[in-house]
DNA sequence: TATTGCTAGATTGTCGACAATGTGATTGAT
DNA sequence: ATCAATCACATTGTCGACAATCTAGCAATA
């Protein structure tokens, strides 16, 4: 007889769906940085009622991504310069120690994985699609975070990894050019498969600030128009 | 004319309360991990309605305190003792961060406040005050964080202190006795006050570990309870 | 006996209406 | 002209009621 296993059944909720759409928008650029949460539009727009939505706006204010003040209204959070540095410092954090804690964990399973990952990257870029390149990158660089046997390390993950899809969404926004359609991810890749830990640490810091440095253009922007 | 600094209003809303009330209820383990958060019977405790009372608990399953099972309710979260081994291993990383963070940027009023938070500590475990023994020693170790100038890292450890502050309270709840009588943060604040980082780093790993394995008793309980 | 289908009760999810609060314009006094 | 008081208006916060869903128990059936 064959093994077959059911996924869970998933989101039946109308708070849910909210909260799925409500950040893809804010994570795309689409809710602008400073945007107010207009609660009674929005909810005429999704043909749902207030309550839904406002539950949905308290996951999303406590995701990090809606700011709230109290009889004033939601909104999208600010993007200062300072914001991009603290979380590129926090991912240099936690880079290291998912590296420690991944180390040993790997396996082939986790090798193929790491391909199929990276082959999504090439794709996206290959497409010249941005919004799926930043998906795909910030999904290649899950993979050590959920290898790592720590739902903790990972929960925090995910919620950085969500600013640092924002940043990049902005920042794509920002200037029009087509996209870097170089990929930057063979060395990556290619250390987190190999043995020497301390190498792929390196070069996953040198990775990020790599990152930091593209986005450093757009922080700047983003000072020069507050004046 | 002398500077009169006015802390801001706070909490005017109903659901705000509300969270307060009941992340103090599961920090101190008067929820106890588990327990099924009934909307109806809770909020005529409180003397509200469901509303403020539902974006509450969506608050607090984004803060990872409750989890949340659509159309059957939210449930205080279980600790395992991999729960507790992730918590410290992401502390290890934390604290490394923000003590090369927080170095350069000492100076005297950081001082200050570090003994004046110790202090709280001793005072504490003198009056036998578990509840707040744990309260200020976890304050203690927030300073740290608090001047490590970084908003994304003091919001990662927040969420993390509030775990700890769970697990200590339970361990505590757990083994019946009085408290261990003893300050263990003598060399913890020399060490942040003088001029070695490499030993600052050292002491805290050690310190660290050794709360660990203070919790590791409860934890062993936990899985032998299950089975 | 084991399994399926049904029903009643309890609980969560959602809705529409009302209350509380903030905001900006208007008025009026000095 | 300036400033304070007032007043609509828009928006958020809260409430009570209803709809959708889950669970446990019992009956029916093989």
């Amino acid at each position: 007889m064959a093994k077959l296993e059911f996924e869970p059944i998933v989101d039946t909720t109308r708070r849910a769906e909210i909260v799925a759409r409500l950040r893809r928008a804010i994570l795309t650029g689409q809710l602008e940085p400073g945007q107010k949460v207009n609660e009674l539009r929005i909810s005429e727009q999704m043909g749902v009622s207030r309550a839904p939505l406002r539950e949905a706006i308290r996951e999303l204010v406590q995701e990090g991504l809606l700011t709230n003040i109290p009889y004033a209204g939601a909104y999208v959070i600010n993007v200062t310069a300072k914001d991009i540095a603290d979380a590129y410092g926090l991912h240099h954090a936690l880079e290291d120690f998912a590296i420690e804690r991944v180390w040993p964990l790997r396996n082939e399973t986790f090798a193929v994985e790491l391909n199929r990952r990276h082959a999504q990257v090439k794709q996206a870029t290959l497409a010249l699609d941005t919004t799926r390149q930043i998906e795909t990158a910030l999904s290649l660089h899950s993979l050590i975070y959920e290898w790592a046997d720590n739902a903790l390390l990972l929960d925090t993950w995910q919620r950085l990894a969500r600013r640092l899809q924002m940043y990049f969404a902005l920042h794509q926004q920002a200037r029009n050019e087509p996209v870097p359609a170089v990929d930057m991810h063979e060395d990556y890749v290619r250390l987190l498969k190999g043995a020497d830990m301390a190498a792929a640490k390196r070069h996953a810091r040198e990775h990020i600030d790599w990152d930091f440095e593209e986005l450093l253009s757009y922080a700047h922007s983003l000072e020069t128009n507050r004046k």
